[in-house]
RNA sequence: UGGGGUGUAGCCAAGCGGUAAGGCACCAGACUUUGACUCUGGCAUUCGUAGGUUCAAAUCCUGCCACCCCAG
């Protein structure tokens, strides 16, 4: 036990009630903290609203309710160069990438990390829901409440982002924490949980990304080939997809839905298939680059649980270690695997890691499939 | 312009005298700090059209229109 109880502990403070709990536990810990509000997206939203000056004004009134200072800083140049060029990036190789995974790599515990300790902070304090071990080193813990759990956004994190990282509120049920909020009287102790990509928030998304990538439209084929409509552009579409593909009622048909199986960037298709069969289902996958929050795999072949998207029930797995990266094996057909999301490996409660999934191993690949 | 067939919501499609199934799509909501998936709800006072028969028709009859097929 080796916790820096010196100087001042930074809370990120969202607006939102979970960060409002981890700032007054830590507050009833006797902890010097001061609120440090971020805001790093400029653009309104598709109504004009600005989420960002309501969500400022939470945190003025909750810090109030504590009695502890609170600021604004702003790292919107930060995320546009370090997690938005690199989301848009993705969406142009026909990936589907986790921005928040790298918005926690880059600017919660790199810019503002380094902010936090250019004002003297001994730590930095977030409403995550996980839990750090900091017996020897430090180990990435599953929250509590296992639905809330967030150790998957944070499974890009390393050693020196942990180290001086504390999560009050991952020993507590969210339904704890919504009672500490009510019982402190606190403004947003009934706001609604924030959706959408963070700092950003809920957007149409197809429309939102239109802003930014122009539309290539194109082919829909199915996985015979045979052509079955028109898309937009590839990059508005992700694998298992079912909204927004306007397929509907064929005589030559099954009646059922159409999901997305493929991409096809060199010829700009968009494969499609009625039903969900072999093709949308997955065997193993490569990762090339893989954190190790440890900062090292625990071996060079292991089995254990892994997630290919948050809020998914963990999957047992294989995993090799190839350099900087896994070759994964399912322990059961996987649906939708999806390059650009994460690969987050578990070991009971204790988060390994993770990395950007790369190549996906399909049940039955679509053989005209060309992928660049 | 001889024969046959079909016309039900954006699409596919039940119903064949008793007062419009279902599916897909779409929309809304729920879920959710990515994108998806999923779940719940909504979605034809009206059945190509104009008349007729009947207590009652999308269902029977007639005219017209449209489309399809065969024969020319």
């Amino acid at each position: 036990m080796n916790e820096l109880h010196t100087g001042h502990v930074v809370v990120g403070m969202s607006g939102g009630v979970d960060s409002a709990v981890a700032a007054y536990l830590l507050k009833q810990q006797g902890r010097d903290v001061v609120g440090v509000f971020m805001k790093n997206w400029e653009e309104e939203d598709e109504n004009g609203v600005c989420t960002a000056a309501s969500d400022y004004e939470d945190v003025k009134s909750v810090c109030n309710t504590i009695g502890m200072p609170y600021y604004t800083v702003n790292f919107a140049k930060e995320y546009r160069d370090r997690v938005f060029s690199y989301f848009l990036s993705e969406y142009k190789r026909g990936r589907t990438p986790n921005p928040d995974v790298l918005c926690n790599c880059e600017i919660k515990f790199r810019a503002f990390l380094d902010f936090a300790v250019s004002t003297g902070a001994g730590a930095l304090a977030t409403g995550h829901y996980a839990r750090l071990d900091k017996r020897d080193g430090v180990k990435l813990i599953r929250a509590v409440d296992a639905g809330k759990d967030q150790t998957y956004f944070l499974a890009g994190l390393t050693q020196a982002q942990l180290k001086d990282a504390i999560f009050p509120i991952g020993e507590l049920n969210k339904s704890e924490v919504r009672r500490i909020a009510r019982e402190q009287g606190f403004s947003n102790a009934a706001k609604k949980d924030s959706t959408g990509i963070c700092f950003i928030g809920e957007r149409n998304f197809k429309q939102f990304l239109m802003q930014y990538l122009p539309a290539q439209p194109g082919e829909m084929v199915d996985e015979t080939g045979k052509i079955i409509g028109r898309h937009d552009g590839l990059m508005y579409y992700t694998l298992g997809q079912r909204k927004g593909l306007g397929i509907g009622g064929r005589s030559d048909g099954t009646g059922e839905s159409w999901f997305v199986i493929g991409k096809d960037l060199k010829r700009n298709l968009l494969i499609v298939q009625q039903g969900e069969h072999d093709e949308l289902f997955s065997l193993s996958l490569d990762a090339e680059r893989i954190n190790w929050i440890a900062g090292a795999p625990p071996a060079g072949e292991f089995a254990c649980t892994a997630k290919f998207r948050y809020r998914q029930p963990d999957q047992g797995v294989g995993v090799s270690v190839n350099g900087q990266g896994i070759h994964v094996t399912f322990d059961k057909p996987q649906r939708a695997v999806t390059p650009g999301q994460w690969v987050v490996l578990y070991d009971g409660d204790v988060c390994l890691g993770g990395g950007p999934i790369d190549v996906v191993a399909s049940k039955k690949p679509v053989l005209f499939l060309k992928e660049k």
